[in-house]
DNA sequence: CTGAAAGCGCTTACAG
DNA sequence: CTGAAAGCGCTTACAG
C-alpha cells in the first residue's frame, strides 16, 4: 500500500482536519464535532483545549464532508434563468464556458469586505477556484486567496497584480481612445466623470483611478486642459453634474462619462440647461454596454465593455491554474469597443467661436 | 444496532446510489463508477447493463460524495459582493435571510428549459432546497421539483399553485390600484403595455396574463374601454410603441407600464411625437424599483415591486418546508407601492375636450 | 461528559 | 476487464 498517509498530504495542503484537532487536543472527533457544531455539551475544559487546537491548526470543518454525513448541504439554490437580461454577458459567456469544460459556475454572494467566507469558501473544498469581482487597488480578499492557496483570478486587478491571474478591461487604452475620438472632432475641452466612491465600501476601487490618470496624462500630451469630476452612481446624481460641470466648466464641448447610471441624468440635466446634444455637447458614455444607450435621447455613443469576452477569458485564466497548477499565470487586458451613436458629433463653429 | 439501513432510507427517500446500481448490475462499484465516469474501459456488454440498471432506478450520483471522495467539486464560484446595485433588493435580502438561518443562499444559472439541471441539483444532494424564479404559467421545472420531492418555493405562481409554497406580486390587486389612481385623476382613457413574451423562452411567462386579465375585468368594472400593447423589452422598442399607441388609440390620455427597459424609450418617444407628459399624457410604471425612475425625464410614477419583503418571505417559505415538513405551505402576495413622481397628473381640460 | 465505530456515497491505487 | 478495499472528512446513535 503506498496510498499517501493523511499526515503528509496535509503537510502540502495544509488543511487541517478533525481528526488533526482531536490528536492535538487529545480527545476523540466525535467531541470535536460536538464543540464545532455546539450540538451537545463539553465539559469546559474540554471545550477549551478543543478551541485552542483549532485555533492553532486553522481548522474549518470541510463542507462537503459535513454535507454528505448529515445529509444537509445548508446550501439553498436560487435558480437563475436568462442570466442575460439581468447580469449581463459576463456571467452568461463565463458559466457557458465553465459548463463547456465540466465544471459549474456558481454566484456566490459575499459581503464586500467578507474576507473571513472567501477563506471557508476554499478551505472548505466547496469550491475549487474562486473568480473575484469588483477588485479594489487594496483588497484583503486578494490576500486571503493567496494565503489560503487557493486558485483565483480576478475580474479587474489591485494595485500589483503582476503575480496574479487576472482579466480587466484596459481603462487607459479606453479612455485614450475616446479622447483622440472626441480630439479628431474637434473637441478641445473634454471633461472627464467618474463613479464616486469615498465613504462608501468601494473607496480606492481602481477602475476610476486608472482611468483619471492616463486621462490626465493623454490630455497634457494633446496639451489640453482636464476636468475632473465625480458623481454617484444613480442618474438623480447626474442630472445634478450637469448642472455643476456647467458652472466649473462651462467651456466643456465634450465629456466622457464612466458612470453608466449617472449618464442618463446627465443628458437630461445638459437638456434642461438648454443645451443641444451633440450641437452643444457631445457625451461619451464608457465602459458601458450599447444596450442601454437608447434608455437616453438622444441615444449615448458608447464603448461598450468587451464582457462576454472577459468572461470567457476569466474562465480560461481560472481554470489554467485549477488544471494546470499555479504557475500558469494569465494576464489580459481588454479594450472597449466605440459604438458611435447621436449624443456625439463634430464640434461646432458656434462652439468653437463663442467659448475660446 | 437500530440504525436503518441503506435499503429502508432508499425506499423512504427514492435516491438510488452506486451501490444499488451495482447490485442490480451484478458488478461492483467500481465498475459503476468508471461508466459513470467515463474514467476507464469497460466491457460493452457490462456497460450496458449497468446503463440499463442505471436507467431503471434513475441513478444521479451524489455530487458532495463524489466531491469529498476527489477532492474537486468542479464548483467555481463567482464572488458577488455589492448585489444591491445589480440584482436589486430580492437576491440582497433573501441571502440575508437565508444567512441569519444558517444557510447559504447560492445564485445557480440554468436554462429556462434546463429541468435536468433541476433534478440533478437535488438529488445530487448539493442543495437542500431551491427557489425557482420567473415561474411561467406551466411550468416543466416545477413538475422536475415535485417528482424529486424537493423542498421548493416559487417566485412567481404557476397556473395551479394551490398545492405549492409561493411568494408572488399581487398583480391583480397592483394593476387595480393603478387604475384607480389614474381614474381619480380624472383619466378615462387608460392603456396598458405589457413585456411582448410570444416566441421567447419565457412565452406563457405569468405576470402579462394575470395583469391584463384584471385590467380588462376592470376598466369594464368602471364601464372604460381597454387598449392592450405589448413591446420588446427594450428602450427602442419604447420609443416604438409611442408612435403606435398614438396611431392605434390617440385618445388616451395614461399609460399603464409594466416593462421597465421600454418605459423609458416611451417617455423619449412620447416626447418626440410632440406630447408633454404630464400634461398631454400620463406614465405610470408598474411593477419596477422609483430607483430608476429618474433614468427618464420627467420622473416616472411607479408601482415598486416589494423586492426586499418578497426575498425574505421565499426563504422563509423555502425553509418551512424543509424545517417543517413538505405539508408547511406558505402561498402570499404582494402589492406594489404606489410612488408618485412627476410623470402622471390630472386629466386637463384640453384632453377632455378634445379628446371626447 | 466522552469515545469507538458505523456510516454518508463516492473514487481510485492495487491486484488479479 | 473487473473487484475488494481503503479512504475522503465528517455526523451521530449507542454505550459507557
Amino acid at each position: 500500500m503506498t496510498r499517501r498517509g493523511r499526515a503528509e498530504r496535509e503537510r502540502e495542503a495544509g488543511v487541517a482536519t478533525m481528526r488533526d484537532v482531536a490528536e492535538r487536543a487529545n480527545v476523540s472527533i466525535a467531541t470535536v464535532s460536538f464543540v464545532v457544531n455546539q450540538t451537545k455539551r463539553v465539559s469546559p475544559e474540554t471545550r477549551a483545549r478543543i478551541l485552542v487546537a483549532m485555533e492553532e491548526l486553522g481548522f474549518q470543518r470541510n463542507a462537503m464532508a459535513r454535507a454528505l454525513a448529515s445529509r444537509k448541504s445548508r446550501i439553498l439554490a436560487l435558480l437563475f434563468p436568462a442570466l442575460e437580461h439581468r447580469l449581463g454577458s459576463f456571467v452568461t459567456s463565463a458559466a457557458k464556458a465553465a459548463e463547456e469544460r465540466g465544471y459549474k459556475l456558481v454566484l456566490w454572494p459575499v459581503r464586500n469586505d467578507g474576507a473571513d467566507e472567501v477563506t471557508e469558501l476554499i478551505s472548505g473544498g466547496l469550491a475549487d477556484g474562486v473568480l473575484l469581482m469588483e477588485v479594489q487597488l487594496d483588497d484583503p480578499r486578494v490576500d486571503r486567496l493567496v494565503d489560503a492557496g487557493a486558485p483565483f483570478a480576478l475580474i479587474g486587478r489591485n494595485r500589483d497584480p503582476s503575480k496574479l491571474s487576472y482579466v480587466d478591461m484596459d481603462f487607459e487604452k479606453t479612455v485614450e481612445l475616446g479622447i483622440d475620438y472626441l480630439f479628431d472632432l474637434g473637441h478641445r475641452n473634454i471633461a472627464l466623470v467618474l463613479e464616486e466612491f469615498e465613504g462608501t465600501p468601494l473607496a480606492g476601487y481602481a477602475p476610476p483611478v486608472r482611468t483619471e490618470e492616463r486621462y490626465r496624462e493623454h490630455m497634457a500630451e494633446l496639451g489640453l486642459e482636464t476636468v475632473v469630476l465625480t458623481c454617484a452612481q444613480n442618474p438623480v446624481a447626474g442630472r445634478q453634474l450637469a448642472a455643476d460641470l456647467l458652472v466649473a466648466a462651462p467651456d466643456t464641448t465634450a465629456i466622457i462619462i464612466m458612470n453608466a447610471e449617472a449618464s442618463f441624468g446627465l443628458v437630461n440635466g445638459l437638456a434642461h440647461a438648454g443645451l443641444k446634444i451633440p450641437a452643444d455637447i457631445s457625451v461619451l458614455a464608457m465602459a458601458t454596454t450599447s444596450d442601454v444607450s437608447a434608455f437616453s435621447d438622444p441615444m449615448l455613443t458608447t464603448m461598450d465593455a468587451p464582457s462576454a469576452e472577459m468572461g470567457r477569458r476569466a474562465i480560461d485564466a481560472l481554470l489554467a491554474q485549477i488544471e494546470g497548477g499555479s504557475a500558469e499565470l494569465q494576464q489580459e487586458l481588454l479594450v472597449c469597443e466605440l459604438h458611435i451613436a447621436d449624443s456625439t458629433g463634430p464640434v461646432s463653429e458656434r462652439q468653437r467661436t463663442v467659448r475660446s
